[in-house]
DNA sequence: GGGATTGTCAAGCAGATACTTAAGTATCGG
DNA sequence: CCGATACTTAAGTATCTGCTTGACAATCCC
């Protein structure tokens, strides 16, 4: 079981690369063979099945094979991962601004 | 004026390394200059400048400099487009769902 | 069976990335 | 003015990444 740490690590490495980002938005809409997911990028079929490997280990993307298809599709556990560690430091930041912005407030009603 | 697309590759690729999102991290509860948020990073002061200027580059993070001292602190601009990014993917992907869910209910229906 | 389709695996390589070291600049305090 | 502080910049390097090629399954369908 790999730690929350390790977790948020793998899952913002996979998301750092703009053609697993763009595999991603394809998947949005619904579960796409690999074959069918290589066609409109401009690489091998080998490159994107290394970069679907990056997002299963991640958990950002499920396959499942049948037969000699593998259907790929978006496993929202990773979004959702990314998602909260961003909305978390985001909301860190809000509510020390409006301690800051409370204290400001506090001070201009002293200073009359 | 950087395109959307282009801000949007900015920033994953920022995020996409664990020492930048530690700054991020330490940066969420204030702001912080260049040599304090370098103290418990095991890293050169020099390196921790370099990924200062990808998160700024990124709109990540703001730095302003008075006298021979830098400080930093959290820019939500760029937090924010990943989040949305994030959130519309994960909507497209939901609503689909949502669709499906329907279909399948309505097959069942007309079954009976 | 046999050819076509769909994917897998293993090297290998060029370029990107994170880091270090070392030398330099600017500012502060006495 | 001078030493200490707080960066800044440039160059070099070792490792990582994304990609290709080529050989190899496994499955489908005629």
């Amino acid at each position: 079981m790999p730690s929350q740490q390790v977790a948020i690590d793998r899952v913002f490495h996979a998301l750092g690369d703009s053609t697993r980002r763009a595999i991603l938005q394809k998947l949005s809409s619904g579960p796409v063979t690999v074959s069918r997911l290589a066609k409109p990028l401009k690489i091998t079929l080998a490159a994107v099945v290394q970069h679907l490997q990056v997002l299963e280990d991640s958990g950002l993307v499920q396959t499942e094979k049948t037969g000699r298809v593998r259907t790929c599709s978006i496993e929202p556990r990773g979004l959702t991962l990314a998602e909260r560690w961003i909305s978390e430091r985001r909301s860190l930041w809000e509510r020390r601004l409006d301690r800051l912005g409370q204290f400001l407030a506090e001070e201009d009603k002293n200073r009359s």
